[in-house]
DNA sequence: TTACATTTGTTCGTATGTATA
DNA sequence: TTATACATACGAACAAATGTA
């Protein structure tokens, strides 16, 4: 069976998930931006030559996802990390009592390396490729309670700088969205427990030995592409990470 | 607005939330029990008296609640822990190199007792109501990685014993379901590091002062209703505890 | 404030396809 | 083969939210 529409790679077999490559296609060639609107689904419908349904249930699928948001009477937009929902799904720390706070984030470490081995393994790079690496240390009501340890390949942020990165405005994931086009739609994160060595002490006023948490997570785009790879380490005494399982 | 179909109860507004309100009141008044068919969709239809596409979007919820099941040309099942699948939905230790294994569980302590102050927060339940407390020592290849303090409200297990808890066949959610009629379906997770307890040591075969991996578990059925509250503490030396974040 | 056009949300009903027993 | 059950697809009508003239 051949495509149905335009260029994209139908095998067929299900039109809605067609309709759904498609879109997705169209949002990682950067069609429609982050915040934007895509168009309406009179318009949509008109373009795959679909029924309202058919297109309802592709959306539905990419909204499930966390990749658009329907706004009754509005439109439908490109899902960023911007919205205030958003960054809590990926900076999961509260307090202890279960305050939510944002971090403020200080640039401790910056430099262009070629990947070591668990960077090259958890990015799908080749031992060697060219990597930024970068520290953040993050701070809870002034208090430094976690650093986060980030490597990305050079090639998908060719222009990446110690400066930009020091500059940016918003969320980590908000200036990869702005600056280089990439979106972060899922993490896979694994946990353990660690012990602080003598940086981890230094920077977060602990005592060397104390307990961590370590999370090491790797953070997709679109068609499961691997973009950043981080391993942060938590001091747990007043905060904790959370998550829920439905 | 007063309620549209039988007695549940329904504030009105939409239709098919409606339905799902009441699909969810018979599940809980156990209607239909675990691993059972629900009626068919044409049945449900007559029962509620709305269209196919209405029943469908309620039930459409339920599945994507993990509630129920759908297999087309079967039926729709009331969803169960013995299925394979939904052991490790709850269930997140693995492997350092990926691996997952099912444990084998050792009960290690049983008795009843009244409810501490952070079960009683956790449970909803006033300080000195009883509770069952009792420990699971949780073994991969034959090592012991985890240990589970579990703590549930004696009202809600009336019948609950050490020799029922020690004879049970399945898991603990799946006994649950079977011999009390309740139904774990999601999970609220708080993670720290903490370090090997004189106790924590012995049953796992390591240092004392070890780094610990802890999880604070609260479980909950159907109408948010609180179940059981769990302590975990994982030894994350070979082992990790892993999420993806959606 | 009101009226209106636009956009998504809900509900209906029907026809056909696919998997299962 | 046949009957049953869920899955996909279509299209129509109306409701509700939003922004604007």
């Amino acid at each position: 069976m051949g495509s149905r529409f335009d260029a994209s790679a139908s095998i067929g077999g299900v039109l809605y998930k067609d309709v759904k490559r498609a879109l997705l296609a169209a949002l990682s060639e950067g069609e429609w931006k982050p915040a934007e609107a895509i168009p309406s689904e009179r318009r949509l419908i008109e373009r795959f030559g679909v029924s309202v349904g058919t297109l309802r249930k592709a959306i539905d699928e990419l909204v499930a996802e966390n990749i658009l948001i329907r706004h009754q009477g509005r439109g439908t937009y490109v899902a960023t990390h911007r919205m205030e929902d958003h960054f809590f799904r990926f900076f999961r720390v509260l307090r202890q009592d279960g305050h939510r706070d944002y971090p403020t984030v200080r640039l401790a470490k910056f430099r262009r390396a070629k990947a070591d081995k668990a960077e090259a393994a958890a990015l799908g790079l080749s031992p060697g490729d060219a990597v930024f690496r970068f520290s953040n240390v993050l701070s809870l009501e002034n208090t430094p309670v976690m650093i986060d340890d980030i490597a990305v390949p050079v090639e998908r942020f060719p222009t990446l700088s110690e400066a930009r990165l020091r500059e940016r405005p918003n969320t980590l994931y908000n200036f990869y969205q702005d600056d280089f086009g990439i979106n972060i739609i899922r993490t896979d994160e694994r946990l353990r427990a660690t012990l602080a060595n003598a940086e981890d002490a230094e920077w977060m006023g602990i005592a060397e030995g104390s307990a961590l948490l370590q999370v090491l997570r790797v953070a997709y785009s679109y068609h499961d592409e691997r973009i950043e790879y981080r391993v942060s380490k938590l001091n747990t005494t007043h905060h904790e990470f959370t998550f829920s399982q439905p």
